[in-house]
DNA sequence: GCAAGGTC
C-alpha cells in the first residue's frame, strides 16, 4: 500500500453515497458524529486505501472582529470598514479536529463538495483546515450522485477553483456588513420610541428585507384599488334538449352604462330574437403533467394542497429523508439524470395500498417519458420517494408529504391529461330599426369541454379538470330563440394579498434566497412580526412591517428592491468569473453601500415620521408604576414586547426580564444601591415574585454580574447585610 | 438582540 486518499464530501449522506459506489458493500465503516468509510482500490495506478468522509456544511462562517461585536461599543457605521474572522462554524461538532485526525497518514485530498459556489468555497475551507500541498489537493466534479457518474469523476479529477471560492466569501463580507449595520442602527434608533411597537429587533438584510418588500407591494395595490363598476350583457337561449346556455358577450364588458344600457336596448328592444350559430370549433385541448420535483416546486405545493408552511416541509422532508423514504430534499433539478431508474422507483411504488393498480397499469402499458423541459441544475436528483410507505407507518404531515411526492414522481411519468374543448360562436342580431354600424349584431360564445381522459391526474386529483359539456348536435347554421337578455352590473375588485406560495415563487424568480434559505426567510419575516400568516396561507404585512417598507421608499428605495441582491449577484459573480479582483468587488460594493446607509442615517427622519403617525409614543402609554431614582418621578410600565419601564423626565428605558410580568410597584422597597423603587417582578413559568431593582438589572453594580443577574435578589456583594438583598422573597 | 448560506 502507498498511498492513503482522504475524501471529503459535504455531508455525511453524500460520503456514504460515494463510499459504496466505489467498494459496493465492502467499504469499511466507522460510526462517529460524522461517519468514516474506507475501502482499498487503484489511485494513479497503484494500490491505495480510500477514506470517506465528509464535514457538515460550512466549516467556518464570518464574524466581526470581537471588538466590534458589542451593540454599544461600535458605531454601526464603523462596520464597514471593521475587521472580520471565520470562526469555527459549529464548534461543537468539533469538525476541523475530525478533519485533522482523518486527515493523518493521508497523502492526497480529494473535495467532493456539491459542484456549486458554495461548495467551492468549502473547498477551501476544508483545505485551510489541512496541510496539504497544492499539488496533493483534486476536486472531483459531478453533476449526479448516480454510481456511473462518481467514476467517471473519479477518472477526471481536476482542482479546486478559488475565484468561485472568493465569490462567497465576498459575498459573505458584504451580507455581514451591510446586514448588520442597518439592523444595529435601525433597531437602536427605534428601540424604546414608541410605546405599541412590539419589536425586540427591526432587522435589514437584502434578502429578507425585499421579500417584506413583494408582501407590501401587494398590499399597497390592494390598499389604492379603486373599484369600477361594469356592465354585461348576459343572453340566455333555449337550445334542443330544454338546457339553457348563457353564453359570454365578445366584447366581455364595457364601463359606461349608457353604451351597454344601448346594446342591451339594440338585442331586446323588439320581439322575438334569435341567436344563429357562426361557427362551431372543437379542438384537443391537455393539461400537461408536471415536470420532476424540485425543492422549491415542492415547497409550493405543499403550501398550496396541503397547508404546510415552507419551514415546516423542508423540517418534515428532511426526516422523510433521514428515515430512508423519500431521496435528499433540496435540489433545484426538475429533470432526471440520463442513468435514473425510474422504473425501478415506479416497481417499489407498484406494492403500495393506495397507487399500486395505478403504478400497475403504468408499468404494463409502457412507463412514459418525464418531461424535458425540466432543468438539470447539476446539484442532486429531483425529490422521488425512495422507499414504499403505507399510510399508518407515518402519520400526520409526514405522511401528507410523502403521499405528495409519491404521487408527483408518478404523475410525472403519466400521460398528460386531455380533452376535447368545443367553442360555439353566436350572433344575436338587432331587432329593432335603426341599428346603424351595429347592425352585424352581437357576437356572444360558450366554451364547453368534453371527453376527459384524466392521465396522470387520476394520481394528482386537484389537477383535473372539470367537464362542462354542450348540449350535442349543435351545428352551424342552427337559430336559437334568445328566451332574455339581461344587463349584469358588476365591478372590479382588487387583487389579493400573495399567498405563501407565490411569495416563494417571486422570491425564486428575483432570485432572492436559494432553495434551502427561502422558508427562512419567510420564517424570519412572520417571526419578527413585519408580516403575519392569515387564512388561505396569505402573507399580511403588519404596521410595523409597511411602515418599514414605506420608510425606505421614502429614503433610499433601492434598500428595498430586490434589485439590491441582485447587483449584489452580479458583483460577486464577476468574481467566480475570475473578471474582477475580490477586494475590488468588496470594496466597491460596501463603498457602496456605506454611502447608502450614510445617507440612510441622515434622512432617517422620513422612516420616523411614518412610525408617528402609526404608533403611539412612548410618553403616552403605559401604566404608572415606580419611581425613578434620578428624578424621584413615575416611571411607566410598557406590557408589549419588549416590555420595560420608561421614565419620561430622563427619557430613559430600563428592560425588565422577558419571561414574566411586573406586578407592581412596591412603595416601601427602595433598591439601596441607587434609590430606584423596586417592582414586583413575577416569573412566568414558575409563577414565583421577587423585587427587582430598574436600575441594577439594566446596570450591574458589581464586577461579575452577569448582565442579566437579579442584582437585587442575588446581590454580588459576599456578605450583603441588606434584607431586601439576602431575601428573595417580598417583605 | 445583528446577514445569508450551508446542513443537523
Amino acid at each position: 500500500m502507498t498511498a492513503t486518499v482522504l475524501m471529503v464530501a459535504e455531508k455525511p449522506s453524500i460520503a456514504e453515497t460515494i463510499a459504496k459506489a466505489f467498494a459496493g458493500g465492502g467499504a469499511h465503516f466507522r460510526k462517529g458524529k460524522v461517519p468514516v468509510y474506507e475501502y482499498e482500490g487503484n489511485f494513479k495506478g497503484q494500490r491505495a486505501l480510500f477514506r470517506v468522509t465528509s464535514v457538515v456544511g460550512h466549516v467556518f462562517s464570518l464574524d466581526f472582529a470581537p471588538q466590534y461585536r458589542g451593540w454599544d461599543k461600535t458605531d454601526p457605521k464603523e462596520l464597514f470598514d471593521a475587521p472580520t474572522q471565520k470562526e469555527e462554524a459549529n464548534p461543537k461538532a468539533h469538525i476541523v479536529a475530525h478533519l485533522r485526525g482523518e486527515a493523518k497518514g493521508c497523502s492526497h485530498l480529494v473535495l467532493w463538495l456539491d459542484c456549486d459556489r458554495e461548495g467551492e468555497n468549502i473547498c477551501f475551507e476544508v483545505m485551510q483546515c489541512l496541510h496539504f500541498s497544492r499539488s496533493q489537493v483534486l476536486r472531483a466534479h459531478f453533476s449526479s450522485l448516480v454510481p456511473e457518474d462518481l467514476r467517471r469523476s473519479m477518472a477526471n479529477l481536476g482542482v479546486p477553483n478559488e475565484d468561485e471560492a472568493l465569490a462567497v466569501d465576498a459575498r459573505q463580507e458584504i451580507d455581514l456588513k451591510c446586514g448588520v449595520a442597518f439592523t444595529r442602527f435601525q433597531t437602536k434608533f427605534f428601540q424604546g420610541r414608541y410605546g405599541n411597537l412590539d419589536a425586540r429587533l427591526i432587522s435589514y438584510g437584502p434578502c429578507q428585507t425585499p421579500t417584506l418588500g413583494f408582501t407590501v407591494e401587494r398590499h399597497d395595490l390592494i390598499q389604492s384599488f379603486k373599484p369600477e363598476k361594469f356592465w354585461k350583457i348576459c343572453p340566455s337561449l333555449s337550445v334542443s334538449d330544454g338546457r339553457v346556455l348563457e353564453p359570454e358577450w365578445e366584447r366581455g364588458r364595457v364601463f359606461d352604462q349608457a353604451v351597454a344600457t344601448t346594446f342591451l336596448q339594440l338585442l331586446k328592444g323588439g320581439k322575438g330574437a334569435k341567436a344563429e350559430v357562426k361557427s362551431v370549433s372543437r379542438k384537443k385541448e391537455s393539461r400537461v403533467r408536471p415536470v420532476p420535483l424540485n425543492t422549491v416546486e415542492m415547497l409550493k405545493l405543499a403550501s398550496k394542497q396541503l397547508g404546510m408552511g415552507p419551514h415546516e416541509t423542508m423540517q418534515v422532508a428532511e426526516r422523510l429523508y433521514t428515515s430512508g423514504y423519500i431521496s435528499y430534499p433540496r435540489t433545484e433539478t426538475s429533470k432526471y439524470p440520463a442513468g435514473f431508474d425510474t422504473r425501478a422507483v415506479l416497481q417499489e411504488q407498484s406494492r403500495h395500498g393506495y397507487w399500486g393498480d395505478t403504478v400497475r397499469e403504468v408499468l404494463a402499458s409502457g412507463v412514459g417519458k418525464a418531461k424535458s423541459s425540466g432543468v438539470d441544475a447539476g446539484d442532486h436528483p429531483p425529490i422521488t420517494p425512495t422507499a414504499c410507505v403505507e399510510e399508518g407507518t407515518l402519520t400526520g404531515s409526514s405522511w401528507r408529504l410523502y403521499d405528495l411526492v409519491a404521487r408527483h414522481f408518478i404523475a410525472t411519468l403519466m400521460p398528460d391529461a386531455s380533452y376535447t374543448k368545443t367553442k360555439v360562436t353566436f350572433v344575436i342580431r338587432p331587432t329593432v330599426e335603426g341599428a346603424g354600424d351595429l347592425g352585424g349584431g352581437e357576437v356572444f360564445t360558450i366554451v364547453g369541454r368534453s371527453d376527459f381522459s384524466p392521465g396522470f391526474t387520476s394520481i394528482l386529483p386537484w389537477m383535473a379538470v372539470e367537464m362542462t359539456p354542450l348540449p350535442p348536435n349543435i351545428s352551424e347554421g342552427q337559430v336559437f330563440p334568445v328566451n332574455d337578455v339581461a344587463l349584469r352590473e358588476g365591478s372590479t375588485s382588487p387583487p389579493d394579498y400573495l399567498t405563501e406560495s407565490e411569495l416563494i415563487d417571486k422570491m425564486e424568480k428575483h432570485g432572492i434566497g436559494t432553495d434551502a434559505s427561502i422558508p427562512v426567510h419567510i420564517n424570519n419575516i412572520l417571526e419578527r412580526n413585519y408580516a403575519r400568516l392569515e387564512t388561505g396561507r396569505k402573507i399580511v404585512p403588519t404596521n410595523l412591517g409597511v411602515v418599514l417598507v414605506h420608510g425606505y421608499h421614502k429614503i433610499d428605495s433601492e434598500l428595498v428592491l430586490p434589485k439590491v441582491r441582485a447587483h449584489i449577484e452580479q458583483q460577486i459573480g464577476l468574481v467566480a468569473a475570475g473578471k474582477a479582483d475580490y477586494k475590488d468587488v468588496v470594496k466597491h460594493s460596501l463603498d457602496g453601500f456605506e454611502s447608502k446607509f450614510k445617507y440612510f442615517v441622515e434622512k432617517i427622519e422620513r422612516m420616523n415620521e411614518l412610525f408617528e403617525a402609526t404608533f403611539s409614543s412612548l410618553a403616552s402609554s403605559g401604566k404608572i408604576i415606580s419611581k425613578c431614582g434620578d428624578c424621584r418621578r413615575y416611571m411607566r410600565y410598557i406590557n408589549l414586547r419588549p416590555q420595560r419601564l420608561y421614565c419620561q423626565a430622563c427619557e430613559k428605558t430600563y428592560s425588565v426580564p422577558q419571561n414574566g410580568v411586573v406586578k407592581g410597584g412596591s412603595a416601601e422597597l427602595t433598591c439601596p444601591l441607587d434609590g430606584f423603587e423596586l417592582v414586583i417582578f413575577s416569573e412566568g413559568g414558575t409563577g414565583k415574585s421577587f423585587p427587582l431593582c430598574p436600575r441594577c438589572y439594566n446596570e450591574p453594580p458589581f464586577e461579575g454580574v452577569p448582565n442579566n443577574a437579579m442584582a437585587c435578589i442575588h446581590c454580588p456583594m459576599p456578605k450583603c447585610k441588606s434584607s431586601v438583598h439576602t431575601n428573595g422573597e417580598v417583605q
